[in-house]
RNA sequence: GGGCCGUUAGCUCAGUUGGCUAGAGCGCGUGCUCGACACGCACGAGGUCAGUGGUUCAAGUCCACUACGGCCCA
């Protein structure tokens, strides 16, 4: 049998042929009907704004490997694949591109064109996407591959807005939103980034109208201090801490407002922060007491204003510029209208050189502090009031029996966030590892409403028409189709307005028209949410005077559902009653608010499950100097090119052995010229898993071209040679620790075990011993080799899939039936059985008398390394050895001779040491090496190894000179303390005597 | 301001519930082309476990504080 492979292992020979037969196997689909136990994943779904990076290939990798060890186990193992819309990230990208290329803006195109450029786009990138998984050798079922736009997810989030929408978790409202004004839309709190800025605290007086008299003093002005000068425009009190002396003064006086010419009230609030400019507190060193009140620019003058009922005045146009034309009406100075149009920076100069000029700019001082700016864009963002629509988080869902709040919290347990907070509190939900349950759990507790539109034009345009009811022609035409719509369950109305009877800001039911329809003219707003797009409703709907909301939904809303989506709901579909809930999210940290807590919120809502039980972060890739890779910094790696460079396998390897419990892993980044000549970015890191799968495909090459003829298992006996039983036992702790590392998410940790198994007992030594047997004419290695590398390979396949298919396939054809129970092999090894551990193999007696054997070959190296003894040059070694450690000695001369060039090997337990032997300490066993002596190497030798010894011994004594230890410390340690002491004690003994025996 | 992570060999990192003389890979030094593998083999050198204090018979490991690096939240 001609083995065929090649003496260096290249990946570029063999991934994408094996890629394909696992394609054509159809060994990753998963079929529900399989009436087996059940693991599932759902990919997080990567943004289509570009190609897979690094941390991809990461997290990619560990779903792989989970899954591949699952389907192995026999589990009915199904991946979710698919991709991410991405909102604003991809429009973003889009008009940049558009722009550069074409200079033609997003506004100078329609709607549907635009959205058609960023669908070529999606196209584009998703093709790369998947491309760029199966190089990774991802086991995805491509079947059922999902995009977060496509019919069958679309489906699903406009379902689950309209029923958010008729259980009232949906509403419109002003609020201050994150602004951001270079793409002009609203964004989620967590997604703005807070920079530290160094600015101004400006201040700016404020002359009162009257004069007031305090004491001697006559105050004419009071001044405020703000880092954002350009909202006083917008400025409608001014606050006092009550506490403050001033206060009793001044609170209920008016203050003309430079510029604008407005006049505002002095007010009393205890937000105010009181100065002291000897405080710790850095906001009372800057304070003067008197703070700028502007609601419609500032989240905490909106709550002042709230307090106080004081107007809400917004200055700015979406663009950040300042305007009169979207809330502010009385910009009449000429110093006003100047500032119309310009930027919210520009204008922040020219006010505070306006107030130089007038001679009210009291002070500037420098302040360093946190601003937010858009993920996005990466501009400040805007506190900015505009209308949106919310999900409210805390609310309780009316369908869902009140239980209270949540204990330590005011989180309605049976809210949108009490849902997700549930299953973490009940332990059904679980993060590995477990400090990250801290970050959801905090975040959920403290959560405010979530904003949920977004003003693009790419995603899931929100499903609501909305009217001015006074723009309604025909009220009582418009009243009878509602009724229809609400009661064939395809349409839900909500009207916002104030109503006459109730007072009621909003009244959601099918009756709330009849009730508008009381209120003659009132400027009430009708929503109406529709089920799924009905051409009839709609034509009815704009026939009436609706249009329909041009904002489209968070990003995150589609990806909250990605979970049941995915799997066809709101259809009840056997993939969902099979595959859901799934078994884990694998994820980045950086999600765990955006993401993860708002599936389990909607898997929990819509499907009454959280839509996984175990949530596993995995660290965040850093480059070698700790700063995040970025395009920006050109520090980013492309897993093509790895691949590329070091093969998929090896990516995978270095990756899993990467994977600790930190936070972050360092990835030193280095040019590298790729075999096709480019030049890209590379780690030497996966070197790691290149020379590791070298190393294995040599050991493979080495095992298959030796194995022809195999004995059965039957007809061997494989306890017979230390060799055998040894790497027996070594293979299954392997096997046990290898799966309890996965079992646990202890990625390293079973990399490493591997690593150490095949590197160092399979190939370093048992390999080299079977040599040595084979030649001897010995057949039991090859039955024994045949069985240990058929369970290696399997062991490594979730890690390595390719070579070890690749290695498979040869194995299959030259020995297909193997080990103990002489049974044909499966024909793929993606489909193939875990390996059990055989306990009654393992055993550390073996591993015990087999490590002595292991000591004594390599100090034998040694002395022939320190003193220089040519390389094919033998020496002549006494073993002072009794018993059955002369029994194993003597039955394993051949050994010595063959991997240290001991020859001839006599065993003689009375053998001293002269002065020309060199000695070798084996535990209990000296051995001693005849005529090699070089007297200095040889004393220098064993001085360093008696020095050892004395440390040992000595702290060793002192432990046990110590009463309290041998009173306290366990028995066992106390014991093995002992047994330690004296071993050392021997081998000093041993080495004195050589060294005396030296002179 | 609150929280989290890290600091162990030149570099990148392991080190389970405290308990052998603190490990690995790379790099370094010396020697090896004997048919699996130079992406290799053999042997070796290299560490005040960031600092200070505490708990304990025993601390890289637990506690407190400090310094430095990084992340998250407000």
């Amino acid at each position: 049998m001609s083995i065929d492979m090649e003496k260096v292992y290249d990946p570029r020979k063999v991934e994408s042929a094996i890629y394909e037969r696992w394609l054509a196997a159809g060994a990753f689909h998963a079929d529900p009907a399989e009436g087996k136990k059940v693991f599932s994943v759902v990919i997080p779904p990567p943004n289509v704004t570009d190609k897979l990076h690094v941390g991809h290939a990461l997290n990619n990798t560990l779903q792989d490997i989970l899954v591949r060890h699952r389907r192995m186990q026999g589990y009915n193992t199904l991946w979710m694949p698919g991709t991410d819309h991405a909102g604003i990230a991809t429009q973003t990208v889009v008009e940049k591109r558009i722009l550069a290329e074409e200079g033609r803006r997003r506004t100078d195109f329609q709607r549907e064109e635009f959205v058609a450029r960023v669908q070529a786009w999606k196209d584009d990138y998703e093709a790369q996407i998947i491309a760029q998984l199966k190089a990774m050798g991802c086991s995805c079922d491509w079947q059922r591959i999902r995009f977060t736009m496509d019919e069958v997810c679309a489906r699903a989030v406009r379902e689950a807005f309209f029923r958010l929408f008729k259980d009232g978790l949906i509403y419109r409202g002003k609020r201050l939103v994150n602004w951001d004004p270079a793409t002009q839309t609203v964004l989620a709190d967590d997604e703005v980034e807070y920079e530290t800025v160094r600015g101004h605290f400006w201040y700016l007086r404020y002359p009162l109208a009257e004069p007031v008299r305090i004491g001697e003093e006559l105050i004419r002005h009071v001044t405020v201090a703000t880092t954002r000068p350009e909202t006083m425009l917008g400025d409608t009190a001014v606050a006092v801490n009550p506490a403050d002396p001033r206060a009793k003064h001044l609170v209920g006086k008016m203050v003309r407002l430079p510029i604008v010419g407005r006049l505002i009230p002095i007010i009393a609030d205890e937000h105010v922060v009181l100065p002291d400019p000897d405080s710790d507190d850095e906001k009372a060193r800057f304070s003067t007491g008197f703070l700028k009140v502007t609601p419609a620019h500032d989240p905490s003058d909106w709550e002042i204003g709230q307090r106080h009922g004081l107007a809400v005045i917004n200055v700015m146009a979406p663009d950040g510029s300042i305007s009169d034309r979207h809330g502010w009406d009385d910009a009449r100075t000429p110093e006003a209208r100047a500032l119309l149009g310009m930027d919210r920076f520009e204008a922040r100069e020219a006010i505070v050189e306006w107030f130089r000029r007038e001679n009210l700019l009291e002070d500037v001082r420098e302040y360093t502090h946190e601003v937010g700016h858009s993920y996005r864009s990466h501009v400040p963002i805007e506190p900015y009031l505009s209308d949106q629509w919310f999900i409210a988080v805390k609310k309780p869902i009316p369908s869902l029996p009140d239980e209270g709040l949540i204990e330590g919290t005011d989180v309605p347990a049976n809210s949108l966030a009490g849902l997700a907070l549930k299953p973490l509190l009940d332990r059904r939900l679980r993060f590995v590892p477990p400090r990250y349950a801290a970050v959801y759990r905090n975040w959920l507790e403290n959560l405010r409403d979530w904003p949920i539109s977004r003003q693009l034009w790419w995603g899931h345009q929100i499903p609501v028409w909305t009217v001015r009811l006074r723009n309604v022609a025909n009220i009582q035409k418009l009243a009878a189709m509602t009724r229809k719509w609400e009661v064939q369950d395809k349409a839900a109305l909500w009207m916002r307005g104030v109503l006459p009877d109730t007072g009621a800001a909003t009244r959601r039911d099918r009756h709330c028209l009849e009730q508008a329809l009381a209120m003659a003219g009132g400027d009430t707003e009708l929503h109406v949410c529709m089920r799924q797009n009905d051409q009839a409703i709609i034509d009815e709907l704009e026939e009436a005077g609706f249009q329909r909301d041009p904002d489209v939904l968070d990003t995150w809303f589609s990806s909250a559902l990605w979970p049941i989506s995915t799997m066809g709901w709101p259809e009840e579909t056997d993939l969902l009653r099979t595959f859901y809930p799934t078994s884990v999210l694998c994820t980045a940290r950086e999600i765990i608010t955006l993401w993860v807590s708002r599936m389990v919120m909607f898997g929990q809502y819509f499907r009454g499950q959280a839509p996984f039980a175990d949530v596993y972060i995995h660290a965040m890739i850093q480059d070698g100097q700790g700063r995040k890779m970025s395009k920006s910094l050109g520090n980013g790696i492309d897993p093509m090119d790895i691949i590329e460079s070091h093969g998929a396998d090896a990516m995978r390897f270095t990756l899993a052995a990467m994977t600790t419990e930190t936070q972050d892993v360092r990835m030193p980044v280095e040019r590298m010229t790729l075999p096709d000549g480019r030049q890209a970015n590379t780690s030497p890191k996966f070197d790691i898993g290149r020379n590791f799968c070298n190393k294995l495909w040599n050991a493979a090459r080495f095992s298959l071209m030796s194995i022809t003829g195999a004995p059965a298992w039957a007809d061997i006996s494989p306890g017979r040679h230390i060799s055998d039983a040894w790497i027996l036992s070594r293979l299954n702790a392997t096997v046990r620790e290898v799966t309890e590392h996965l079992d646990a998410y202890r990625f390293h940790d079973a990399a490493t075990t591997l690593y150490r198994y095949m590197w160092n007992d399979f190939c370093d030594w048992y390999l080299e011993i079977a040599k040595v047997r084979l030649a001897g004419g010995d057949q039991t290695p090859k039955a024994v080799l045949a069985h240990a590398l058929d369970v290696l390979l399997r062991l490594l396949h979730p890690f390595v899939p390719f070579i070890t298919e690749a290695i498979w396939e040869q194995f299959g054809s030259s020995v297909p039936v193997r080990g103990p129970a002489d049974t044909p092999a499966e024909p793929l090894l993606a489909r193939a059985a875990w390996p059990r551990a055989q306990a009654e193999w393992v055993s550390p007696a073996v591993e015990e008398r087999f490590g002595q054997l292991q000591q004594l070959i390599s100090g034998i190296r040694d002395v022939r390394s320190r003193h220089n003894v040519a390389p094919d040059r033998s020496v002549r070694v006494i073993v002072a050895a009794e018993g059955e450690r002369a029994e194993l000695l003597a039955a394993n001369t051949d050994l010595l001779a063959a991997l240290a060039r001991a020859e001839p090997v006599e065993v003689d337990p009375s053998a001293r040491p002269t002065g020309s032997d060199a000695t070798v300490l084996a535990g209990d066993v000296q051995a001693l090496v005849r005529d090699v002596i070089d007297p200095q190497a040889e004393r220098d030798r064993l001085g360093k190894r008696r020095q050892r010894l004395l440390r040992g011994i000595e702290s060793a004594r002192a432990k046990l000179e110590n009463p309290n230890f041998v009173q306290r410390a366990p028995a066992g340690v106390v014991q093995r303390e002992r047994r330690r002491l004296e071993e050392m004690l021997s081998e000093l003994a041993a080495v004195e005597e050589s060294l005396k025996a030296l002179g």
